[in-house]
DNA sequence: TTTACGACTGACTGAACAGTCGGCAAATGT
DNA sequence: ACATTTGCCGACTGTTCAGTCAGTCGTAAA
């Protein structure tokens, strides 16, 4: 496993744990594994090694939202596979998850390019205009409905976190709350 | 003015900007006006300090929800006064708005005891139950109707803040955001 | 065999920071 | 009038930390 990789996953356990600046370079080496030094070798700075772990994370779960949620029969269909596929991801990549979201409330979020952003949002806002103009969905701006849509998201992974149910629970958890956020933009 | 307020704005003010550890105490005692001891004066930590900071601000959100949403004629209207408080609220003190948010992501908020959140959630939840038995609210856990009200209360707020409209606009995403609230849970 | 290279090391440094402390001045009590 | 407390000050300190740098080691090209 390369080094570099190492200091990431060892940074994204402290940084949760004891925030950004609670967890020193120094602390992130030793539980890679690696010498002080090297973590200054791969990322210039403390600050460049907390974007470019957002970067890699965001990437991760872009992928694993896009593998799991291509082209279904119906367009309710395909929204719930990428509901369903943000939700389990976020439930096996807790830490991730977390990061994430220490970060979007972090003032690190300007460090990333406006213009990245748009690139990463620009398939879920096509895909809500498709089913505005297939008046399926209330005509919103999609703005709107993709952030009432993420904030759901997020709030049922926090209950579920919070309630630690079984598989099976969990999983009707999720459909209903999927049915309900349905009801919600239509 | 008290020495001690001119502290918690001052705190405020560049914690949101800076983070937690991005602003020394130095920094928070000059903008405050005070000497750098006063501040360890009134709170013997910056941990202190910071935590201090999030019960003064929650206590005044929850007074200004309580003061504008009491009593009304209907279960619908009594809940959709609740929404508005909060979301104007939060349109008004973005700063605290935005501090709570970094808080309740940080590693700070597991000093807050457990208790203590309980205490100001019954309300909400006891609200919440009413409505389920007299059969307008679908019966779901009233945790989870909780987590979503709040999440999408939080996710339009965000919208609200990043859209930037005119006052009569943002009253009219608020109210038919309401709506879709109200469809998602009846 | 020699040279060159680059990943990696870890002791070190300068700066920054949280928190201390001795003291001052004004208010409050006696 | 004096004593005591309280609110406040800001220079100071011990520590911690981000980042540096001189150098090691294995590999691979010359």
């Amino acid at each position: 496993m390369d080094k570099k990789q190492l200091l990431l996953n060892a940074a994204l356990k402290l940084f949760v744990e004891y925030g950004f600046h609670g967890t020193p370079t120094s602390l992130i080496a030793k539980e890679a594994g690696v010498a002080n030094g090297t973590l200054f070798h791969y990322f210039k700075t403390k600050d460049e090694l907390i974007v470019a772990l957002y970067v890699d994370i965001k990437s991760r779960m872009s992928a694993h939202v896009f593998e799991n949620a291509r082209g279904h029969a119906t367009f309710k269909e395909t929204v719930k596979e990428q509901y369903l596929a943000s939700l389990y991801w976020a439930l096996d990549n807790q830490l991730q998850f977390r990061f994430v979201e220490q970060f979007k409330n972090s003032p690190y979020l300007a460090q990333i390019a406006p213009q990245e952003m748009e690139a990463s949002l620009k398939p879920f806002y096509d895909m809500l205009h498709k089913g505005i103009k297939d008046k399926i969905i209330k005509p919103h701006p999609v703005d709107m409905l993709f952030t009432l849509i993420s904030s759901q998201t997020y709030g049922i992974n926090q209950y579920l976190i919070a309630q630690n149910l079984p598989k099976a629970k969990q999983h009707q958890v999720i459909s209903e709350s999927f049915e309900m956020l349905w009801a919600m933009i239509t």
